[in-house]
Order: structure tokens, then sequence, then C-alpha cells
DNA sequence: TGCACGTATGAACAACCATTCATGTAGTGT
DNA sequence: ACACTACATGAATGGTTGTTCATACGTGCA
């Protein structure tokens, strides 16, 4: 059941098309109102009128942006009577924000040894 | 010797500082021309030029492209004589294109199953 | 010092994008 | 059928951004 590569990444297996695909993919956590629409469908699903007043937006903006997490596969939208309640399309988007996440602690960890070393 | 997070990740940890703080490292690789260059660089640091035409880009594009990397701490350039070496700053970078190299992997991998169904 | 090479940067421009406003569509209850 | 709620969508727009062109900066070499 393994849905991590077996072999080892290299670099040069990105060619231009997958360059686009991954830019393409990586556009969805470009943009701080989607992550935390992200973030929010990843504590649980809801509904999009949840989803605006959880994030602060309103309801066309975060239909907007929905309809492009629907579009990159990020998100899915079942309806549930007059509601459509919306969560993550897999576990796997969760792992790219956990390492997203990841990544600006990393950053912030290295500025606070930058900070002790002057 | 972790630089994973200890605890889980939970969507409610995102706030909006945070959620802009991942939209901006994020944005790094929301580009194709971005992509390539980290992906090249994923396998050895090499000059500017190189790069340039690694990619296919022109020199200045590439320099432009360089700036918003190192100001995002994703690459460190040194000199070397005329030349400025670039490099990932560090192997965490690797791991976020490997991670978004799988998404798309997993999101192919969809399709094909899509079309297996029908 | 002058020149060539490698790199960085500023300005200009075109393309893209997130939001808002207005409106449309779907479902529910009366 | 009507009204109301929830959601989606098209158009307009202000802001952002990637690229190009021109030019400046830094370095090694003759």
């Amino acid at each position: 059941m393994g849905h991590s590569s077996a072999t080892t990444f290299r670099g040069a297996d990105v060619d231009l098309e997958m360059a686009n695909q991954i830019a393409e993919a990586m556009q969805a956590l470009a943009t701080p109102s989607r992550v935390l629409i992200l973030a929010r469908l990843l504590e649980s699903s809801c509904s999009v009128t949840e989803l605006a007043e959880a994030v602060g937006m309103e309801q066309s903006a975060v239909s907007h942006q929905l309809r492009i997490l629907r579009l990159l596969r990020l998100v899915v939208g079942e309806r549930d009577g007059r509601n459509v309640l919306y969560a993550l399309h897999d576990s796997h988007v969760g792992v790219l924000l956990e390492e997203s996440a990841n990544h600006v602690a990393h950053l912030r960890l290295a500025d606070d040894e930058a900070a002790f070393a002057e």
C-alpha cells in the first residue's frame, strides 16, 4: 500500500511538462485564503457558509476559490440538502499542507539560530 | 535529530499570519520556471549561465527568479571568480519538491483509475 | 587601465489573479 | 407558486508578477 515513490527523486526527472503540473498544483497553496480554507477542511469537512465565516471571507470569494481547489483535485464537494459539504480530496493534501508548514517552521528556526549567533 | 514536528499537524494551528507565511513560501514552487531551476539545483549546484541554458531561459530572467528564491531562503549563492554558484539552501527544499512531484503523480494515478473504470 | 565575461537590477509591459458586486441556479418549506 | 436559504458564476477591477530590454556592477585577464 505505498503512495510514496520507491525510487529516490532526481531533479533530472522534471521536464517542462512536469514542471508545469507541479507549478499548477503548488499554486493552490500560493495564496493565504486557499491555505486557510484547506487548513479548515483539514480539521473537518464543512459547508461553504461555515467555511466563509471560519476564514473571514465573503461567500462568493470562498466559492471562487473552492472552484479552483476543486479543479486542482484538492477538495471535493457533495450536496447535503441546501448545503454543499466540502472536504479534502484525500489525505495526501494534508501531507502537503503539513510539509509546507514544516518548511516555514524550519525557516523560523534558522532565524532564531542566526539571532542567537550575533 | 528531528526536523519533523513531533506533534501531529492540526489545521487549527494555521492562523492568518502562518497562512501568509505558507502561501509566500509555496509561491516559490508556483511557477514552472522556478520549479525547473530548483529541480536543476537539486541535481547539483551550478552557475547562473549554466542554469539559464539548462532551463531555457534568459540570464536576466533567471537572475530575477534566483533573487526571489534567495529571499525565500530556498537557494544560496556563493561567488566563485566571475561566476556565482547557486545551490539549494538545504535538503528540506528537496523534500518539498519531491512531495510536490509525488502529489501530481498521485493525481495522474487517480486519472488512470478513472479511465479504467469507464 | 581597458576589455570581456558573468551576474544583478531597474523600468516597462503584458498577463494573470483574487476579490467584489450583481445575478443566476438549486433546494427547502409553506 | 412563492419566498427564503445556500451556493455558483460572469463581469469588472485593482493589484501582483514573470519576462524582456537596457544598463550597471563586479571580477579576472591582457
